[in-house]
DNA sequence: AAATGGAGCAACCGCGTACGG
DNA sequence: TCCGTACGCGGTTGCTCCATT
């Protein structure tokens, strides 16, 4: 049986794009904004779901939006987001201008988890392997994910140190019961407003209170804490990155999805 | 020149969650 | 408080292009 799908898909098209249903969503959108999206695409001409839709817009029609020369920085940033936050791409694309989740999604998987075995790294946890792994030639593709994912699995096995990311929290509306600076965005006694993306709201954000990033029922820390430490360090360090690059407000920004 | 395999990436799918009634 | 709906996210699929055999 299975879940009902989101939308009736009787008649709706699938695959790829025309430059013909970009143009009737983009002028949509021009006209009457973002959102929507179960409504958006029978007001707009398009027999399209919503999702999918909103997911051309998201991926490839939002203006701004930057393609392909992923710069060594961003590659660095990435791989180090990567490590603080697990698969947290919304997160991460959010520090990296112009870039959408799955791209940073889609460049992990095909090249940057590859360069991390490669450097004899566990692309998962971002531990030292034990031996690094060596490159295979020939197989087909699907094997070879079956490789990778064996892999992962054996070296989870022998990693019995478990560090958890901090539980992702939803930011889509800040009118919600967050506490903000208490949960988030605890950073400093210098307040701050910040508009979201959206311009509808504000938020104080203050530093040096701690890093609230866990929620009250975050996942606890499955041995050890020194690691722990250790990420949140690296984390602060990005942090002040940011900061001193004027960067405090887009970080916030950052995070309001 | 044709066949095969790998890389890259757009798009789909299903789940979890926020939110409004 | 509960329930239904819409949205956002991450995992996965499958298509296209290109290099190699």
């Amino acid at each position: 049986m299975g879940r009902a799908p989101c939308c009736s898909k009787v008649g709706l098209h699938k695959g790829p794009w025309t430059p013909r249903e970009d143009a009737l969503l983009n002028k949509y959108i021009q006209v009457h904004g973002e959102g929507q999206w179960k409504s958006l695409p029978q007001k707009a001409g398009l027999l399209r779901c919503g999702k999918s839709c909103r997911l051309r817009w998201m991926n490839y029609l939002r203006p701004n939006i930057k393609r392909g020369n992923i710069t060594p920085e961003e590659d660095d940033l990435i791989i180090r987001m990567h490590s603080l936050l697990g698969n947290r791409w919304s997160l991460i694309a959010g520090r990296l201008q112009g870039r959408t989740d799955n791209e940073i999604k889609n460049y992990w998987n095909t090249y940057l988890s590859k360069k991390q075995r490669d450097r004899g790294t566990n692309s998962n946890t971002h531990k030292k392997l034990i031996e690094p792994t060596k490159k295979k030639s020939g197989g087909k593709k699907k094997n070879k994910l079956m490789n990778d994912k064996n892999q992962s699995t054996k070296v989870q096995e022998q990693e019995k140190t478990i560090v958890y990311v901090p539980k992702p929290i939803r930011l889509t509306s800040l009118s919600s019961s967050i506490p903000l600076n208490d949960s988030i965005l605890s950073l400093d006694s210098n307040a701050a407003s910040v508009s979201t993306s959206q311009g509808e709201k504000e938020i104080n954000v203050r530093e040096n209170e701690g890093f609230g990033f866990f929620d009250e029922n975050h996942d606890g820390v499955n041995g050890s804490d020194e690691k722990l430490v250790e990420l949140f360090e690296e984390y602060l360090e990005l942090f002040n990155m940011e900061k001193s690059q004027d960067g405090l407000y887009s970080f916030a920004e950052s995070l309001l999805v």
